[in-house]
DNA sequence: CATGAATCATTCATATTATGAACGATTCTT
DNA sequence: AAGAATCGTTCATAATATGAATGATTCATG
């Protein structure tokens, strides 16, 4: 355990210690594709939440903030913040709920789909970039294991929490 | 919470979309994963950071700052607070260099030493717990593939940012 | 059809972290 | 010996998580 002494010289040996254990790896690469993900995001001036967003928007148009709140996992006063940025690019609109004045009804806008389209393109290269190396048969058999695991885990389908972003400033809203 | 008609009639209340990509699962299982692991070393008092400090001198003893925060990838800054915590608890050593009066040797204490076994205990319980539901070839499969991929994609052995934590006060340190 | 409880979007306060500039001490270069 | 570079450290700034508090609105129920 105690190294010999020639601190200084460094690089003396290998750290190639016992192999990582699969947990480990998991975490690891994981961070790196999102942060690798978010790298990429960031070119359109989004964060993985904002993409999340949009993404749960083109199926469930409508929601409020509180049920698209809940459906990322993400706060929904950290939820306002992220739908100010997204309603001043003009990209999801606010409409109001005829049926419950408390809530609003979120709505992905034109521009919002075009988006959309864009950071499915930034997704699959991202897709195409982490799994080089990999031939198809084995890119599906890591997502079948990923997936037990997700389920096996009870994983949710919002943006875990772990990403980095971007973010600025907030905006007004009187009622 | 009238889930009004959308565009996509499929909306339906089953939010089973598409099927999840490989890069998609990777992120939110390893952003599991690492919360996770955070989650169970918190029973000792340590970040995943410190986790990491400690496993790189079980094997690196001497290392100065500067070298373990390249080796860790994390601000020189940041691992003042760092070593200052675990030096504080008796873990780690702060020892003079006597070949260069700028740096110093740090090294693990006995308690260290037996810190890293507590913290062994834990990876392998998390270790078990991520891959349950895989059998034991299914765990090397998944292993080796992640391996590939982290080969591929050129990634460190630090302890990726993307972490959740602790982390308590300060110290001061005089020359 | 009142009225208190609950819900929704929002604001606010607190805590933690990342990040990089700046600094004093020390070593290296020439 | 003088200036550049390195090391550990401090400091200031920005972003985020988190939960309490708030005002508007709806709901439950007598």
């Amino acid at each position: 355990m105690a190294r010999r002494r020639t601190e200084r010289s460094g690089g003396g040996d290998r750290p190639r210690d016992r192999l990582p254990s699969a947990a480990w790896l998991l975490a690891q690469v994981g961070a790196h594709a999102a942060a690798k993900f978010a790298e990429r995001l960031s070119a359109l001036g989004l964060s993985p939440p904002h993409a999340g967003i949009l993404w749960a928007l083109s199926t469930s148009g409508g929601l409020s903030q509180q049920a698209l709140a809940e459906h990322l996992d993400v706060l929904p006063s950290r939820l306002v913040a992220l739908v100010d940025e997204l309603e001043e690019r003009g990209l999801v609109e606010r409409r109001d709920n005829p049926d419950d004045r408390r809530t609003y009804a979120l709505h992905l806008t034109s521009p919002g789909r075009t988006m959309l389209e864009a950071i499915g393109r930034i997704a699959r290269t991202h897709q195409e970039s982490i799994s080089e190396g990999l031939d198809a048969g084995e890119r599906e058999q890591l997502a079948a294991l990923l997936l037990r695991i997700a389920d096996q885990q009870g994983l949710r389908r919002g943006v875990h929490p772990g990403f980095r972003s971007l973010g600025r400033g907030r905006r007004r809203k009187e009622r």
